[in-house]
DNA sequence: ATGTTATTGGACTCTATTGGTCTTATAAGA
DNA sequence: TCTTATAAGACCAATAGAGTCCAATAACAT
């Protein structure tokens, strides 16, 4: 477990197909088609995508989707940001809602935020860039 | 997100609470009240807890659970596969069940293993010792 | 103008997981 | 045999995850 959600797996996917087609658009059914996804769920995705500036809709015939910034300058963390929230390896860490009655008494939140840290640096630090070319930063 | 669940932390307090006990036993009721957890659960905490080695059972009256390893010998990652399996940052990694209909041409999949294997290094390499001791190492 | 291709956005369903409870049985010491 | 514990199973409510459906809008082509 521990996972990353669905919509981040089928969003990366289908922003590695766009950055394919260079400045070429590509339409929900095409990227749905062509990398296996539900095309109304990816529909969302990308609705979602738009909205965080990811990339730009094209209305009408030919139209779809393109790419506005470059792998490089996306990483892995804005994207599970944008789809699951911040990354929260325990729920007591969440700094709003206090809602754990060990908060006093906890003896593990300090250690874990080291550890959420660590985890959020790998992320930070992994574009979708590295991604493509299968490696990972840190 | 990307949260490591109840169990889990209800879980590693339980056993740095019996820590502090030394050779002594607690009961659930004791851990429960003193680090306010939900009895019952705790309960089913320490039922698995027990299976999978980490706590010796003592029946009758002052009995309870003693530890029976040392908290140095216990890392984050065995505790997180015994309440949620194995750590998968991506759905498709499982190499059980290879639903992923996407997989012949998935583009993720490489990357997003080196990303998995990161992340399971940092919680194996993570005692709980290191966790009372308010570090993380790596 | 009108049809066609697309995105937009909301409501909605289904299912699995999570967090938690309840109850009955069993072990063992006082 | 009473009491204090664990053992184990069924059970339940709330939430999140995954995905669908539909009506609306934008823009282009004929």
């Amino acid at each position: 477990m521990l996972r990353v959600n669905k919509k981040i797996e089928y969003g990366i996917i289908a922003l590695l197909y766009l950055a394919q087609k260079e400045e070429q658009t590509a339409s929900v059914r095409e990227m749905a088609v062509s990398c296996s996804i539900p095309e109304a769920l990816l529909s969302k995705i990308m609705q979602t995508m738009k909205s965080k500036g990811f990339v730009q809709p094209v209305y009408g015939n030919q139209g779809g989707y393109k790419l506005t910034r470059s792998l490089t300058n996306i990483n892995l963390l804005e994207i599970t940001q944008t789809f699951q929230g911040p990354i929260q390896v325990a729920e007591c860490l969440g700094s709003e809602n206090h809602k754990c009655p060990a908060k006093a008494l906890c003896t593990i939140i300090s250690p874990m935020t080291v550890l959420n840290q660590k985890i959020v640096t790998l992320f930070e630090s992994t574009s979708l860039e590295n991604l493509a070319n299968r490696k990972t930063a840190v």
